[in-house]
RNA sequence: GGCCCUAUCGUCUAGUCUGGUCUAGGACGCCAGGUUUUCAUCCUGGUAACCCGGGUUCGAAUCCCGGUGGGGCUACCA
C-alpha cells in the first residue's frame, strides 16, 4: 500500500499529549505501510498564532523520534492556491460570496434560538447576489454552498460508517473576510493536493468531515480513507486540551518522564495490540499497529499509569544515559565538581524510587548537604545512647580502613564479617540515620559505596558519624 | 436545543464481527503476605466490571429494539 498522512496541528500554543498522540499514530501508520509522514503547519488564524510554537511543535517531534518526511509546509504560505480553488468553486456554483453584515448574522442566530432550532445560514447571499462593486470590496467571505437534500456519508477506518443528512449541516465559510482559508476548506485542498491517502485525526472532527467530503466532491476528487481518533479526556471525561492546563507534552518532558515511558504511554490511550504485552519500544509500536485496533471509545489520562511506565523506563536505562536526562534535577545548581561515578551511584540508588526524574532532587539531598535530624531518630526499637554510641564506633572503625572507591559487595563483606549475620538492625539502622538523617532511605552500603566515589567522602561519612556520636 | 459519537473492574483494556470454552482475562492503582537493616525494588495472593429494560435463542458481555448516562461538534478556531 502507498500511504501518504500528515500530522496537521496549529500553532496556536505548546503541543500537548492529544496532538502527540495524534502525530504518532500517523507516524506509526505511515512506517508500518512504507508510507510518507508530513508535517503541514495550519497556520490560516492569525490571531491565535503563538510564538514559538511552530518550534516546539518540531522539537517535540523530534525528542519522540517521530520524524518527518516532507514539511513543515505552512498553510500561510499557500493563500494563492486556496483562493484559486475558492474561485474555481464559486464559478461551478458549489461556493458563493456572502457579504452580510455580522449583525444579520447575529440576529439570524438569535431568532434560531428563540425558536429552538439549530442555526444555519438562509443562503440569502446566493439567492441575492451582490452587485459587483469592482475589485476594491473584500468585505465578503466565501461560504460552501451545501445542498439542501441529500445525505453524505462515509466508512470511517475506526468508527464505520457514519452519515449525516446535508440539510443539518451549514453554508460555512470557506475563506475569511481576512482572505486567509478557515480549517474545513485549506484541509481538504491541501490533503488533495499532498496526496493524503489517509486521514487520521482526532475524533472531534467527525462532524465536520461530512462538509469535507461535499467539498472533495465538488471538486471532483478522490474521497481519502478517514481514520478517526477516541479523544483523549481529563479525570472529568472532558476532552484533554491546553484548556486543561497540564496537558503540554514539554511540562510532562521538564517534570523527567522519559520520552520512551511518554510514548508507550499514549500508545496505549485509544489502542492496544490484543496481545498482554504492555512494554514497546517505538520499533516494536511500528510493528504491531494496525488502524482496526484502535478503540472508538474516549480514553482517559491516567497519571498512575504512565508514571508506573516512566518507573519503568527509568529501571531499565543505562546509567549513562539516564544521567544526561537527570543531571539538572539534582538539588545542586551546578553538577560539574562531582565526579559522573558519582552522580550515577546515586541514580543507581534512586532509580528504584523514582516515579519521575525531577524526584531526585527531592530525594537526594543529603549526598550533596549534610542532614539534620532529631537524635532520637539513630535509636533503633530500644537502643539506649550507650548502644547507639558503641554501633556508630563500630562502623566508623570498620570505614576508617575503606579505600578510595571500594564497592558495595566489598563493603557489605567487610561489614558482616566484623559483626557477624547477627542483629544488623543495631549497626546498621544508626549508621543509616547518621549518614542521611531520614528514617526510610537507601541502604547504607550503597549509600557508602556512592560517598568513596568523592575523594572525600571518607571525611565527609567519618564527620557524619561522628556528629551523630557527639548528638548522644 | 440540533447533529454526531460512545458505553466491560476506579483507570487503560482483552473478549463483541464469527452467541456456549467468560463462575469475564491482563495491566495500573489499592489491600495483604513473603524477601529485607528502614524505605523502595522484587515475588505471591487478594480487591474490583459486562449502564438499564425488553426481545430473539436451549443459551447473550456478545444479536435486535427502546431508554439512560457520558462526550464531541454546533466560530470569519483548529
Amino acid at each position: 500500500m502507498v500511504a501518504t498522512v500528515r500530522f496537521a496541528p496549529s500553532p496556536t500554543g505548546l503541543l500537548h499529549i492529544g496532538g502527540l498522540r495524534t502525530a504518532l499514530f500517523n507516524f506509526l501508520f505511515a512506517r508500518k505501510n512504507n508510507g510518507k509522514f508530513i508535517l503541514r503547519i495550519e497556520d490560516t488564524d492569525k490571531s491565535r498564532e503563538v510564538r514559538g510554537a511552530v518550534e516546539n511543535i518540531k522539537e517535540t517531534l523530534r525528542t519522540f523520534g517521530l520524524n518527518w518526511d516532507v514539511g513543515p509546509i505552512f498553510q500561510s504560505e499557500r493563500l494563492k492556491t486556496y483562493h484559486e480553488h475558492a474561485s474555481r468553486l464559486v464559478a461551478q456554483g458549489d461556493a458563493y460570496k456572502c457579504g452580510c453584515s455580522e449583525e444579520r448574522i447575529a440576529d439570524l442566530k438569535k431568532h434560531a434560538q428563540a425558536e429552538k432550532r439549530p442555526f444555519r445560514y438562509d443562503k440569502h447571499c446566493l439567492k441575492n447576489p451582490a452587485p459587483s462593486t469592482g475589485s476594491g470590496s473584500n468585505h465578503f467571505v466565501i461560504r460552501q454552498n451545501v445542498p439542501e437534500e441529500g445525505i453524505t456519508s462515509f466508512e470511517d477506518l475506526v468508527y464505520g460508517k457514519i452519515q449525516v443528512a446535508n440539510s443539518t449541516l451549514d453554508d460555512g465559510i470557506l475563506v475569511k473576510s481576512d482572505g486567509y482559508p478557515v480549517y474545513n476548506f485549506a484541509n481538504v485542498i491541501d490533503d488533495h493536493l499532498m496526496e493524503i491517502t489517509h486521514v487520521i485525526r482526532g475524533e472531534e472532527f467527525i462532524p465536520s468531515t461530512p462538509k469535507h467530503i461535499l467539498l472533495y466532491k465538488s471538486f471532483g476528487w478522490q474521497v481519502p480513507q478517514f481514520a478517526h481518533l477516541p479523544l483523549l479526556v481529563d479525570k472529568k471525561r472532558q476532552k484533554l486540551s491546553k484548556r486543561s492546563g497540564d496537558a503540554a507534552v514539554k511540562e510532562y518532558v521538564e517534570k523527567g518522564y522519559l520520552p520512551e515511558a511518554i510514548l508507550n504511554f499514549i500508545a496505549f490511550l485509544g489502542w492496544n495490540p490484543k496481545t498482554e504485552q504492555e512494554i514497546f519500544s517505538l520499533d516494536e509500536l511500528i510493528k504491531a499497529f494496525d488502524l482496526e485496533k484502535v478503540n472508538k471509545s474516549a480514553a482517559v489520562f491516567d497519571l498512575e499509569k504512565l508514571n508506573w511506565f516512566n518507573s519503568h523506563y527509568i529501571k531499565e536505562k543505562p546509567l549513562s544515559e539516564l544521567l544526561k536526562y537527570a543531571q539538572r534535577y539534582f538539588p545542586v545548581t551546578d553538577t560539574s565538581p562531582y565526579p559522573e561515578e558519582f552522580l550515577e551511584k546515586i541514580l543507581e540508588i534512586e532509580k528504584g524510587r523514582l516515579n519521575k526524574l525531577s524526584e531526585v532532587g527531592e530525594r537526594a539531598g543529603y549526598f550533596f548537604q549534610e542532614p539534620e535530624y532529631n537524635k532520637d531518630l539513630l535509636s533503633w526499637k530500644d537502643m539506649t545512647g550507650e548502644e547507639i554510641k558503641k554501633s556508630l564506633e563500630v562502623s566508623k572503625k570498620i570505614i576508617f580502613n575503606f579505600q578510595f572507591s571500594i564497592s558495595k559487595k566489598e563493603i557489605e563483606k567487610t561489614f558482616f564479617q566484623e559483626i557477624g549475620e547477627g542483629d544488623k538492625g543495631t549497626l546498621l539502622w544508626p549508621l543509616r540515620v547518621a549518614l542521611t538523617g531520614l528514617r526510610a532511605s537507601p541502604g547504607p552500603f550503597e549509600i557508602l559505596e556512592a560517598f568513596f566515589c568523592l575523594q572525600n567522602g571518607k571525611e565527609t561519612v567519618l564527620k557524619r558519624i561522628q556528629k551523630a556520636i557527639d548528638k548522644i
